[in-house]
RNA sequence: GGGGUCUUAGCUCAGCUGGGAGAGCAUCUGCCUUACAAGCAGAGGGUCAUAGGUUCGAGCCCUAUAGGCCCCACCA
């Protein structure tokens, strides 16, 4: 038996065995395994980020569930990869040759990818040594790339198909578009932001009837050269008369008509609203219905296009504030009132996005909202906790055709190619040879790019290897479980749902668990730019990967938003030293048991706690009350923590084992076995030893999901197994099951924690012992009897005595009334009557509460009839249980 | 405007199908007791946001109110 290091040092272990579980192939899934499968798939992360506390928080979720799933039997496919995240790293690259003096344009497609790549590779290198320190399970040899090679043809099968099936279309749309970035992005993209703006009233000249005007109010009134008409609300008796009418377009030489649509409000502005279809969604949509023009009057930066106009190339905030010069010169604007209106915002780099009128390709969601729909009411797809399946339709019932192109070079390029002559699209996997339409061999492949969440919603079924029919996907698919946060439910999950149903016709993951944001301990979200951002990775160099991953999973309930504390990382780290000592202390009593009893123990001990098999309790093992308390302590937890695991409550399941090894393991069992284990009864000392090593390595297994690493050094040198990681779970069994002894053990702690409170009140020292008198039931005698040892050393107590009634009260005692029994403690001098006549008084105080509660109960009728008999049968003893107490309470109160 | 969610000890949060309010941290008091001071023992501290209702019984279910947070849509 090697040993354990003095102190528990996480930084000399969980490297060395992170590689070694990653060279045994432990992490790895056989898709030929007899076993059932379990399947998780890896939110790929950015391969321009690092690790940072959602991932931490997530991937710990992911490891714990899947490590269990292990350990109970289950051949565990942890799926990781990473995601090309087009817009971010375009981005990022382009920075980066920027920093050089290197445009994109001057590289080239071909060269600016290839830098992409190289990036792609050092970053990605970056983020999975990262995962790999906090600990993540996950199938290494399988990792894949949202644009490897497999992932792309995927890609472009499932474009090509939902072409073929209508389903993927091509046409001028208002689209949002980034002026920086050069793209068009979906309007998830977009954030929305309050600005302070302003309202400017301008006078439009009606045609022909000098003097008159029609007062319109824009806060975009550079958007004025692309105004195709003004629209009034049909029902505004104000305006009736000018619908029809023409209207000079100031600041153009342009006439524009005056048209009547519901769409404007009376009661907003001067209820005269400018329609500019190309640069406004809802204009474009007002104009779509009334068959206006859309005048496209800017450039993809965002200056103006208007050739022969003087606002010609001007930036578009620069020509705002020329063209209010002109319109205040010519006596047109009427007034500028501050007001305050949200713009949208690019949520990569912050620029307002201008909508733009370009031809785009769209996926059309009308038939997948009912697939997302179908697959939750059929109960194919549910969420944890279940809440987020209103978000999940709030965000269904709300979709708009999806925009999938985009302008920039990194990611998987359009499968469409257009015709040289005829202009015709072809949409296919290969270009084509010649034209289908027209025979030409000259085509041109579509310059854009796809969503990067075009990919990502194939990633379940992608990186089994679909479209092939792989043995991966008849093993792993669909999945069992997603963990993910609620901010991507609408970007991710409902596009791997729809996508998974259309391409598999399954939905790829059965449950969705959800988790909160990591917060900084004031409450604000971690953000580079609050610079409030945590470190995981310096967590983990500081206080251990176990330490963080605790802290990220106690007491947290799925869902909810969590603060990152140092405090809480102390306190797992400091439970984790815990842990380490207990092991240490029984390694070291082992040892020494050993060089006392010789390989006599070592045969008893050495199936003790391995994980491969039940249980047994060796015949010649002479258990005592505390062994048997503590296995069925042991034994229950088993089943609780098992439990709250299968029902997705991680942060529960970990507190039950904490709770179990620190109080229950620790400050209770530890302490009572010791005499035992420097006492000379062999015997005795055996079922001690076997006993520890049986409840240790069971707890080990149940905590080992949510620390792995502690686990593994302390399993790997207590058993000489191979590794904690394939062992198996330990589950409850009848057989070590003791409630009576249970019962016993749970009335001598209240007796110690009563004689300690005692002690205490009354300023007993430490070191003095007194007697202790004890007048009790029978059952409780029979416990005291069964663990006398226990209860003096653990209540310093020198002598343990029963009496048969209260005349046998020793003098001058301070008592206490527990349920089955009184203890008197002799204090002699140390004793103030006064003070114990208020303890009892306010004891008595105490009992006559519950006492009047219970006999409320117990005396409403409709109590009675109404409630289940248990219940009242329950509340009956209580009220006995009570009455003894206040009974023995009075006496002594008299007998002072 | 639509939807969601929260309000429990000084702080951060648990509290599963309704049946005597919990944890960690912080505070106070003793202890360097041969596994552990990253520890042990003990203690104080809560009209569970407010008002109604359902129920024999409500922190938990229903309604309303107040306040906090989040998401979506709109803002010419």
């Amino acid at each position: 038996m090697t040993e354990l290091s003095k102190t528990y040092d996480p930084q000399q272990m969980e490297k060395r065995i992170y590689e070694r579980w990653k060279k045994m192939g432990y992490f790895h899934a056989d898709k030929n395994s007899g076993k059932k499968s379990f399947s998780i798939v890896m939110p790929p992360p950015n391969v321009t980020g690092q690790l940072h506390m959602g991932h931490a928080l997530d991937n710990t979720l992911q490891d714990a569930l899947c490590r269990y799933k292990r350990m109970s039997g289950y051949e565990v496919l942890w799926q990781p990869g990473t995601d090309h995240a087009a817009i971010a790293t375009e981005v990022k690259v382009i920075e980066k040759l920027r920093s050089q003096g290197i445009e994109k344009h001057e590289l080239g497609r071909e060269g600016f990818l290839k830098e992409a790549w190289a990036w792609k590779e050092e970053y990605e290198q970056r983020i999975l040594g990262q995962l790999q320190k906090l600990g993540a399970s996950a199938d290494w040899d399988r990792l894949r790339f949202t644009m490897d090679e497999g992932c792309s043809r995927a890609v472009t099968q499932v474009f090509i198909e939902l072409y073929n099936k209508g389903y993927i279309y091509k046409g001028n749309r208002i689209i949002n578009w980034c002026p920086v970035c050069k793209t068009s992005i979906s309007d998830a993209e977009v954030i929305h932001e309050d600005q302070e703006g302003s309202f400017w009233h301008i006078n439009y000249p009606i045609v022909g009837e000098e003097g008159r005007y029609v007062e319109i109010a824009t806060t975009r009134p550079e958007t004025m050269l692309g105004d195709t008409a003004v629209a009034v609300n049909p029902e505004d008796d104000r305006y009736k008369d000018l619908i029809g009418k023409m209207l000079r377009l100031p600041l153009t030489d342009r006439e524009i008509p005056v048209i009547a649509d519901e769409y404007v409000d009376r009661d907003f502005g001067t209820g005269c609203v400018k329609i500019t279809p190309a640069h406004d969604p809802n204009d474009f949509e007002v104009g779509r219905r009334h068959g206006l023009p859309e005048i496209c009057i800017m450039h993809d930066d965002a200056t103006i296009d208007c050739p022969g106009s003087k606002y010609d190339g001007m930036d578009r905030y620069e020509a705002r504030k020329a063209m209010v010069e002109d319109l205040k010169k010519e006596g047109l604007l009427v007034k500028v009132v501050p007001h305050t209106h949200s713009v949208g915002t690019h949520d990569r780099c912050g620029t307002t996005i201008e909508p733009m009128v370009k031809p785009q390709w769209f996926v059309r969601m009308d038939k997948f909202a009912d697939d997302c729909r179908r697959v939750l009411e059929d109960g194919e797809l549910r969420f944890v906790p279940e809440n987020f399946s209103k978000t999940y339709l709030n965000w269904v019932n709300n979709m708009r055709d999806w925009c999938i192109s985009r302008q920039l070079w990194w990611g998987h390029r359009i499968p469409a190619y257009y015709c040289d002559s005829c202009g015709e699209i072809t949409v296919a996997a290969e270009k084509p040879k010649a034209c289908p339409h027209c025979g030409c061999t000259k085509l041109t492949q579509d310059e854009d790019t796809l969503d990067t969440w075009f990919s990502s919603a194939l990633w379940p079924f992608s990186t089994m290897g679909w479209p092939d029919q792989t043995e991966e996907l008849s093993k792993f698919y669909p999945t069992d479980v997603l963990v993910t946060g609620y901010d991507i439910i609408f970007f991710w999950v409902i596009r791997m749902v729809f996508s998974g149903v259309e391409q598999t016709g399954k939905c790829p993951f059965n449950t969705v668990l959800i988790h909160g944001l990591v917060r900084d301990s004031q409450g604000r979200k971690m953000s580079k730019s609050l610079g409030n951002g945590i470190d995981p990775l310096e967590v983990i160099d500081r206080y251990g990967a176990d330490a963080l991953r605790g802290a990220l999973l106690s007491g947290n309930a799925p869902g909810n938003d969590m603060r990152f504390y140092w405090e809480k990382v102390e306190n797992e780290r400091n439970f984790a030293n815990k842990v380490w000592n207990a092991a240490r202390f029984i390694l070291m009593n082992v040892e020494k048991a050993e060089e006392e009893m010789g390989g006599e123990l070592t045969s008893l001990l050495s199936d003790a706690g391995r994980g491969s098999c039940k249980v047994q309790i060796p015949k010649e093992l002479c258990l005592e009350l505390s062994d048997k308390w503590i296995l069925s302590k042991v034994n229950e937890l088993n089943e609780r923590v098992a439990s709250n695991m299968d029902s997705f409550e991680l942060g529960i399941a970990l507190d039950n084992v904490t709770d179990f090894i620190w109080d229950e393991y620790c400050d209770w069992y530890i302490e009572m076995v010791k005499p035992r284990l420097y006492g000379d009864d062999a015997a005795s000392k055996k079922a001690a030893l076997w006993t520890l090593k049986t409840v240790l390595s069971d707890a080990l297994r149940l905590l080992h999901p949510f620390m792995p690493f502690i686990t593994e050094e302390i399993y790997d040198v207590l058993t000489d197994e191979e590794s904690i990681m394939i062992s198996s779970y330990p589950a409850r069994d009848e057989a070590l099951s003791f409630k009576e002894e249970e019962e016993s053990i749970e009335r001598i702690k209240s007796a110690v924690r009563a004689v300690r409170a005692v002690r205490k009140e009354m300023d007993v020292p430490v070191k003095k012992k007194t007697g202790v008198y004890i007048l009790s039931d029978v059952a409780t005698r029979k416990a005291f009897e069964q663990a006398e040892d226990v209860f003096k050393l653990l209540c310093g107590a020198s002598g343990l005595s029963f009496i048969a009634s209260g005349e046998d009260v020793p003098e001058n005692a301070v008592s206490s009334v527990i349920d089955g029994a009184t203890l008197y403690i002799p204090l002699a001098e140390l004793v103030d009557t006064e003070k114990e006549k208020a303890r009892l008084l306010s004891e008595k105080e105490r009992l006559e509460k519950e006492l009047a509660r219970s006999g409320a109960m117990l005396s409403n009728e409709r109590f009675l009839a109404k409630a289940p008999k248990d219940k009242v049968e329950e509340e009956r003893q209580k009220q006995q249980k009570y009455e003894d107490m206040l009974k023995t309470v009075e006496e002594r109160l008299k007998a002072l």
